[in-house]
This record gives C-alpha cells, sequence and structure tokens, in this order.
DNA sequence: TACATTTAAATGTCTGACAATTTAAACGCA
DNA sequence: TGCGTTTAAATTGTCAGACATTTAAATGTA
C-alpha cells in the first residue's frame, strides 16, 4: 500500500484511492482486517481525522465493514448481491433522474434488456418464480389498487420474469434497469383500460413462459413495450403542451 | 432534511441518509448548495468531523462534489455518465471477483446481454462505430500482441458493439457486463489459433452489422459466446485438476 | 468448571485550533 | 470614473489531543 509523493488532491481521498486499489487488485482479501486507524495515520503521515474520512468513503461504497471494540476495526467487505442490488438501482436511478433521459430512451434499453432473459427464462422459469408473476399479475387486476401500487407491482413482475432466467449476475445487471424505470412510470396515471391491456400483456408473457415459447414471450413483451411506449408518450405530451 | 431520533447508529451514516435522502428526493437539486459544514453540525447537533464523515460518504457516491474557499462548499453533484460508468464497473467487478462466480454465469449473462443491443446496433450502426470495430479486429491479428493487449482489445471491440446500439442508458449497464469479465478473460491464453477463431468471430459481427443482418450477428454471438465458454472451461479444468 | 469482573484495544465523537484556498469587497491610483 | 491591487472574510482541509463507548479477551472467584 504505497504512499502519496507530492500530489496536492484531498489527502483522504488519495488514502482511500491507496485502499481501494489494494482491495481490487488482491493485495487485502476479503475478511482480511486492516490497520488500526491509528496505525494507518501514522503509515500515511496523515492524522487520524483524515484517516477516518477516507476509510468512510470505502464503507459508502460498501468496500470495507467497521466493528467496534477490541479486536474491532475495519475489515475487507464481501461485496454481496444485495448491497450491489442497491447501488446499481440507486447510481441507475439518479443517472435517470439528473440526466434528462427522455422516456423512450430508457424504456428502449430497459425491454431490450429483458428480451435478453427471455430465452433463458423460457427454459429455467421454475414453479416459484411462475407463481410470483401469478400472484402479481393477480394483484394488478384488483380494482381498488393505486397508481403507485400498481407500479411496483409492475417492477416485481418484471423483476420476478428477470429472475425466472436463474441467472445472477443478469439479475444483478438487470435491477437497475427495472428499477430505475419506477419513478418514471409513476408519472404515468393508470386508466381501467391500460391496466386491463397491461394485464393482458403480463398474462401472454406468464403463459409464453409456462409452455417455454420464449418467442411468444419475446413478441409479447415488444408489443407491452410499444404500448409503453405510447402512455409514456402521452404523459410527456400532456406534460409539455403548446 | 430532517433529525435522527434516538437511533443508535453511526451519526456520520445516518447524516448521509438523511442528506441523500433530500437530494434524491429532490429536495435539494443539481448544483444547489448545501449549508456549510458548519451550519450542517448545528442543525444535527453534533461536531464538524462528524459531518465531514458524512460528506465524504456522500462524495465517495459522487452524489456531492466540494470547493474550497470563500462561497465555496458542497454541491449537490449531476451524476455524468463516466462517472456512472465507472461505479458500474468497480461494482460488477467486485462483485464478480469476491463471489466465486462461475466463468459460465459470467459469460453467458455477457452475452445474452450483448444480443439484447444486436437489433439496436444493426439499425443503427455509424460509420464511428464500425471503424472502432475494424480498428480492434485489426489490432487483434497483430502477431506481437501480448495476452493482455488482446483482451483489452478484445473489451473495446464489445463496448463498440453496445454503443453502436446508440442508446446510452444501455451503453451504460452494459459497462459493466463487459469490463468486468476482462478479469477472468485475463486468465486464458489465448493461442494463436484461438485468437484466429475470435478474430473470424468478430469479422462475421462486424460484416453482418455492416450489412444490418441483426439475425446473422446475434447467431455469430452465440458462436462466439459457445467458443469462450469451451476456452473458459479449459483454464479452469487445468486449474483445478484432481 | 462456570460465572462475574477487570482490562485493553479499537472505533465513535467532541473541542479547538490552524492552514490553504477562493471570492468579494475595499482600497489606491491614474 | 475606471481599473488593478490588496485585504478581508468565508469555507473546506488538516491536525492534535482528549474522552466516550463498545467489545472481547484475560483474570479472578466461588
Amino acid at each position: 500500500m504505497k504512499i502519496d509523493p507530492d500530489n496536492k488532491a484531498d489527502l483522504s481521498a488519495q488514502i482511500a484511492e491507496a485502499i481501494r486499489d489494494a482491495i481490487v487488485s488482491g493485495q487485502l482479501i476479503v475478511d482480511e482486517r486492516l490497520p488500526s486507524e491509528a496505525e494507518l495515520a501514522d503509515h500515511f503521515a496523515v492524522s487520524r481525522p483524515t484517516v477516518r474520512e477516507a476509510l468512510k468513503r470505502l464503507a459508502a461504497q460498501s468496500l470495507i465493514r467497521t466493528q467496534r471494540g477490541a479486536f474491532g476495526g475495519a475489515f475487507v467487505n464481501r461485496l454481496s448481491y444485495p448491497e450491489a442490488y442497491g447501488q446499481q438501482i440507486t447510481t441507475a436511478t439518479l443517472l435517470l433522474s439528473m440526466n434528462a433521459i427522455s422516456f423512450d430512451v430508457a424504456c428502449e434499453a430497459r425491454y431490450a434488456l429483458e428480451r435478453a432473459c427471455t430465452p433463458l427464462a423460457a427454459l429455467r422459469r421454475t414453479p416459484d418464480t411462475l407463481a410470483t408473476m401469478r400472484a402479481e399479475i393477480h394483484r394488478q387486476g384488483q380494482p381498488g389498487l393505486t397508481d403507485e401500487s400498481f407500479c411496483a407491482s409492475d417492477v416485481a413482475f418484471h423483476r420476478a420474469l428477470v429472475d425466472s432466467a436463474g441467472n445472477p449476475v443478469l439479475s444483478y445487471q438487470l435491477a437497475g434497469a427495472v428499477e430505475a424505470m419506477q419513478p418514471l412510470m409513476n408519472m404515468i396515471t393508470f386508466t381501467a383500460r391500460s391496466r386491463e391491456a397491461i394485464v393482458g400483456f403480463h398474462t401472454r408473457i406468464a403463459d409464453a413462459l409456462s409452455s417455454s415459447d420464449a418467442e411468444a414471450a419475446q413478441t409479447a413483451l415488444t408489443e407491452l413495450e410499444a404500448y409503453t411506449l405510447t402512455l409514456g408518450r402521452d404523459v410527456m405530451a400532456a406534460r409539455a403542451p403548446k
């Protein structure tokens, strides 16, 4: 873990980077304990608050975890799937909300990625994931549902679809794409008719996966994409009239 | 921006969360200046170092940037694509390296995602992205190339393929999938024969995109996936003999 | 042995100070 | 007045030292 010469950037950022490099390069392995804050301060010739700021940076990225008490300290953290999901989702959500991404572009990306899952999902869907999809479809048909709950159920349905592919890396990658769309979808007011149409598409997708018909599932997804696009465009048109 | 009651978790983590919530919920908008550290310390009734640790957590996630001097301070940062790419890549790389993901699973996810891009790429590929792909193919044919350089060029080729789809959100999502594979691919020793085979697949893909033949591109990608899989399996078999 | 107590090591937090940096305002000068 | 220079103020970056809190090992005791 090397030192920092006469770089004039923030010391805490430099130190964080040095430790991060040590982790990604394998010099520090999972569950290994880092030197104590005092030792790190000594090693880098800085004060303890500066070291602490560096460690907090790493903690924010789930690269380390800290434990108080004797024989506590900072440990290299095994990045778990849930943590990775979470980071993926917040990053994707922020990227979309802060960069004026058009509904069309986000929608296209999302459905393209979901279509990538259907061949695998048709092969590997389990009774479990199918049941989840059916349950969400049923919920989406309930009359009293708010738009937000409908959206949340929509997300749950699509996550089940993605998980059906039985590939955790794929699930991780798509978590951001699916979840980050929710704020955009939440702007849509779902009429009884549009809900009915969406439930219809969902049913077709679930049926196709049940019978392992990847092609039918893709077709239904593509039609759902086109339909979602028209809904989104209506909202955008209503938002920016004139 | 609300306070924290009698939660006994780290104060800096709680404060970071409070500010993050304010950002994602839109209470704080892009380029808006946060209160000074002293004011935040006062507001949350903690000391300045504690506030600073919270701010460093947010800075590590590119949620804020800081500026020194009078009228400096912490500002809500617009998450740019390059930053998002970077986070995506480091997270995906760590997830793969720390969780004993099998080569097969990672490979499957990557090619499934890339296949999702081909229909769009066939429609929208530009002379620019095609030229990049051709250039990388040419480089991959050079004799003196090290295995690492070959890998890097392979990544560049696939990124060009993804970028051909002309959808920045899709490019962002796939950055992790493509780049995170590189450490795994780097374990492979590419013989002259395997390089020739890979260049052949790449050429077929580029040709297919040139002539807007999405189906041919998908077929070539699928065959490349199968071929990569055999290479990876050979390495894994050699690694864990007995 | 089993349980309670002590102790030591580490992180979490606070206080107060100074350094470095940057901008706006004040000032001086033609 | 107009413009360049200086000064002052605000803010983050860093440091030193201290105390509080937590945790597990070591120790003592019945």
